[in-house]
DNA sequence: GCCGTACATTACCTTTAGGTTATGTATCTG
DNA sequence: CAGATACATAACCTAAAGGTAATGTACGGC
C-alpha cells in the first residue's frame, strides 16, 4: 500500500470518537468484541465494523482464542501518522511564530489588510 | 466546542490526501485559492470546499486582500491532535514491547493460541 | 462604467460511512 | 448432541463526503 493511502486510513480511523474510545480501552490491555461493545449504545455488528476499520489502518490486530477474537493495539499504523504530524508540527510552530511577529508589526503600523479568524 | 468534536474534525480533515497536500503547500508560506488549486485536477469549488473543512478544523485561517483570500497555516487545530496522538504513542509503544515479550515466550513454549496478522 | 479576476455559493449527483436487523458459523458446555 | 456463546457476514437504510457545473459577488484595471 502507498504511504498516502495508509495515512488516509489511519487518520480516517482516528476521526471517529467510538474508535478512539476503543483504542483507549485497548491501551489498558487486550479485550474481546463483547467487552469492547459494553460501553457503547450500539449493536455488536457496529463494533465489529469499527474494529475492521481499525484493523485495516493497522492500529489493532486480532488473536484467536476459541470462539473469542480478542483485539490488541498495534504500533504499525500509528507510527506513520505520528511521523507525518510531527514533521509538520515544527513548521506549524515556526509559522505561528512568524504570525506572531506579523501581528506585532501590524499593531505597530496598521495597513488595510484584515485578518478573519472565525 | 467539545474536545472530542474538535478531534473528529481535525483527524477527518487530515484523512484526505488533497487536504494534506494543501497543508504541505501552506507550510512553505501563505497562498491564494487559485494558487492552491493549480497542482490538482479538480475544480476551484472543490478546493474551496477542502479549505472550508481545514478552516473548521482550525488548521488554516484566511486573510482578506482585495478579491484574494490567501490562506495560512494555523497551529490551534493541530495542537490537540498532536497531544492526543502523543499521549497514546507511549502506551502504544509500551504495548509493543509487551507484545514482543509475549511473542518470545510463545516461541519458547508454544500454546494453541494463534496470532493472525492479515 | 465595464470587463476580467478571484473567489463563494447553490443545486445536484454518486459514493462511502455508520448504523440497523437478521442470519450464519465455530466453539464451549451441560 | 443440543443449546448457548461469541463472534462475522449480509442486506439494507440514511446521512454525509467529495465531486461537478452554473451562477453570484466584490474588487481592480483599462
Amino acid at each position: 500500500m502507498q504511504s498516502s493511502e495508509r495515512l488516509n486510513l489511519t487518520f480516517a480511523a482516528l476521526a471517529d470518537p467510538t474508535r478512539r474510545a476503543i483504542l483507549a480501552r485497548l491501551a489498558t490491555g487486550e479485550a474481546t468484541v463483547t467487552e469492547l461493545a459494553v460501553p457503547f449504545e450500539m449493536s455488536q455488528p457496529a463494533i465489529s465494523k469499527h474494529l475492521k476499520v481499525l484493523e485495516r489502518a493497522g492500529l489493532i490486530s486480532m488473536d484467536v482464542d476459541a470462539q473469542r477474537r480478542p483485539r490488541r493495539l498495534e504500533t504499525k499504523g500509528l507510527k506513520e501518522a505520528v511521523d507525518w504530524i510531527e514533521r509538520y508540527r515544527e513548521i506549524f510552530e515556526q509559522n505561528y511564530q512568524r504570525l506572531d511577529a506579523l501581528l506585532g508589526e501590524l499593531q505597530a503600523k496598521p495597513s488595510r489588510r484584515k485578518r478573519t479568524h472565525k
